[in-house]
DNA sequence: GCCGTTTTCGGCCCGACTGTTTTCAGTCG
């Protein structure tokens, strides 16, 4: 069996939700503090107990002597009796239970001992024959919540991939800010932070009024039209400040209607993340301020609060940005002066990789051309597939030679000197690590890429080495889409990514961060290695559609969650700049 | 159980809302 990171997290995160049930004080939150940590770092626990032992464990933030024997003990054996025998005390299916809206460790707890409810198939039936509501502390809401709750689950999942459900967010945004009573609107959460995908939406307002009076008036109209808009599905909450909807597409949004001179403590507080805000309040306490939503305080008196940047100078601290508030180092960072100047999200003036309508593609070169231009780009480069990618209608030497010549033909009929239409390819890395196109046609690309579309299942370390091999040679400059992921669709392939980025700094080659929604393939914190190391990187839409190139925007956004500057990006450069970080 | 510019003991983020109550527990973010 395989002890993931992923399961060691879930165990801790049962354990705290145990603790929490048994009332045990500051416990849960070490375990939950822990549980997330260790889901958030990338390397392998096992791999870091292995070179670093028990240790290497310790030395993660928030994992403790006892928690890293814990650890331990699931590494060595796979289980961990301390969790058994709380599972075995209470043998109920905590994680499950937990993602039911409304389900605490309490109710959780209170449902066992009182109608023995262990999972969400038993938890529905006694919904449905009415035995929830006679418990304590429950009621005839509460059941009715519950049913609604598990419904929901089983319709969507959960989570929404950011960059498809945008759209839908961006349009409550300004529907919201036509209103006459809304002063200033943001969408804060894990969607200002740009996250892969999220779970809610939180929208904060500050409504017109020249009293408070006026403001309060103002402020329920808002909410009177939010919960009433056309999508809603369901009201989940509904007063003067905070308003909870569901929409008829699963997704929940909250809004929140704060005082002006509140703003920036507001948005920062809702904006997150959770372990970013704590980070903050504890220096805020350190100092003997207090930090809430409605600012910086010292004593009675608000020292801050009307903007963020107040409250970061306040604090001793830079302004961070949005995407990088995870509290993993940021805070040292902007403490000592040193947080990256990160990409622009108008930054950048090529887009390296399309696939048209001589392979998988929808448009023809010279719509996506037509398209790109009006973005403002200033090159883009034509990646088709190649021929063993049979079911695309992959392009076998001779058409690929065909197309530069047309590309060549197109760019000649354009005449522009501000935009150019550069020959590539999305080659493909056949088993052994050698490529589907001979070397002596690929000479001919401008820009050549190259990744993995079979054998997705091979041993680590032989995908490792088929990858690198691809990186060796001489012609290939990018790798595409290097981990494979496809987010709630499919996992990584397994890779040494530390092997891969030696062997990138080595070659020289460039590693793509694929905006595609779904994939965002390199991942932040492997973004972040790169940087480290000095590794170079792209950020491509995977076009198949000319609407496709707006999703550049999501790669950027990726590309900041992995701390990365404006220079580490080769297509923020002009096409001579970037052509020429390439290696021939 | 974790952690340290209040350090090896004694603290640990904080407020809104719901649904149950009739003053508050639980959940959420």
């Amino acid at each position: 069996m395989t002890v993931s990171n992923e399961h060691i997290s879930k165990i801790l995160r049962e354990i705290a939700v145990y603790l929490e049930m048994q009332n045990v004080p500051f416990k849960p939150r070490a375990y939950e503090k822990a549980a997330v940590a260790v889901a958030d770092i990338s390397d392998d626990l096992r791999d870091l107990y292995e070179k670093g032992g028990i240790k290497a464990i310790e030395e993660i933030e928030g994992v403790g002597a006892s928690i890293a024997e814990k650890i331990e003990e699931i590494i060595k054996t796979g289980h961990l009796k301390y969790y058994e025998q709380m599972k075995k005390k209470t043998p109920v299916d905590v994680s499950s239970l937990m993602s039911v809206e409304g389900l605490g460790p309490k109710k959780i707890k209170k449902l066992y001992s009182d109608l023995k409810i262990t999972n969400v198939e038993e938890l529905e039936r006694a919904a449905r024959s009415r035995k929830i509501r006679n418990l304590e502390n429950f009621g005839e809401k509460t059941e009715e919540n519950i049913l609604k709750s598990l419904e929901f689950l089983r319709s969507s999942g959960g989570r929404f991939i950011l960059g498809y459900i945008m759209p839908d967010i961006r349009k409550i945004e300004s529907d919201l800010n036509k209103l006459k009573e809304v002063k200033k609107i943001t969408v804060a959460g894990s969607v200002r932070r740009r996250k892969e995908t999220i779970g809610d939406v939180d929208i904060l307002i500050v409504a017109n009024g020249r009293s408070p009076a006026s403001a309060k008036a103002s402020a329920g109209k808002v909410m009177d039209f939010f919960v009433n808009m056309p999508s809603v599905a369901r009201i989940a909450a509904h007063g003067n400040t905070k308003s909870a909807i569901k929409l008829k597409n699963g997704l929940d949004v909250d809004v929140r209607v704060v005082p002006e001179e509140s703003y920036g403590a507001a948005l920062n507080y809702f904006t997150g993340s959770k372990y970013h805000n704590i980070a903050l309040r504890e220096i805020a306490m350190k100092k003997g301020f207090k930090l809430n939503e409605y600012g910086l305080f010292k004593g009675k008196n608000q020292i801050a609060g009307k903007t963020e940047e107040e409250i970061y100078k306040k604090l001793g601290l830079d302004y961070i940005e949005p995407e990088m508030r995870e509290n993993e180092g940021e805070i040292e960072l902007a403490k000592n002066n040193k947080l990256p100047k990160l990409i622009g999200y108008n930054d950048l003036q090529g887009d390296l990789q399309i696939q048209t309508n001589w392979t998988d593609g929808s448009n023809t070169i010279e719509e996506y051309a037509r398209v790109a231009i009006k973005k403002g780009l200033k090159y883009i480069v034509i990646t088709d597939h190649t021929k063993r990618l049979a079911m695309t209608g992959g392009l076998d030497e001779k058409m690929l030679l065909k197309q530069i010549a047309e590309i060549g033909k197109i760019n000649d009929k354009f005449g522009n000197k501000n935009f150019k239409i550069l020959s590539g390819s999305e080659v493909d890395i056949l088993k052994d690590g050698t490529l589907d196109l001979k070397d002596e046609v690929l000479s001919k690309l401008d820009v050549c890429g190259a990744a993995i579309h079979s054998y997705f299942n091979l041993p680590k370390k032989e995908q490792t080495k088929r990858i690198i091999r691809a990186m060796e040679n001489p012609h290939v400059d990018i790798i595409f889409h290097p981990t494979g992921r496809i987010i709630n669709r499919r996992p990584a392939y397994e890779i040494d990514i530390d092997e891969i980025i030696k062997a990138a700094k080595r070659t020289k080659t460039v590693l793509e961060i694929d905006a595609f929604p779904d994939r965002l393939d390199l991942k932040d914190d492997y973004v972040r290695k790169c940087v480290a190391s000095g590794v170079k990187l792209a950020i491509d839409s995977d076009a198949h559609l000319v609407s496709h190139m707006d999703f550049l925007e999501f790669g950027i956004a990726q590309a900041r969650r992995g701390w990365a500057a404006k220079n580490d990006i080769i297509n923020t450069r002009s096409v001579e700049a970037m052509l020429k970080l390439l290696k021939k």
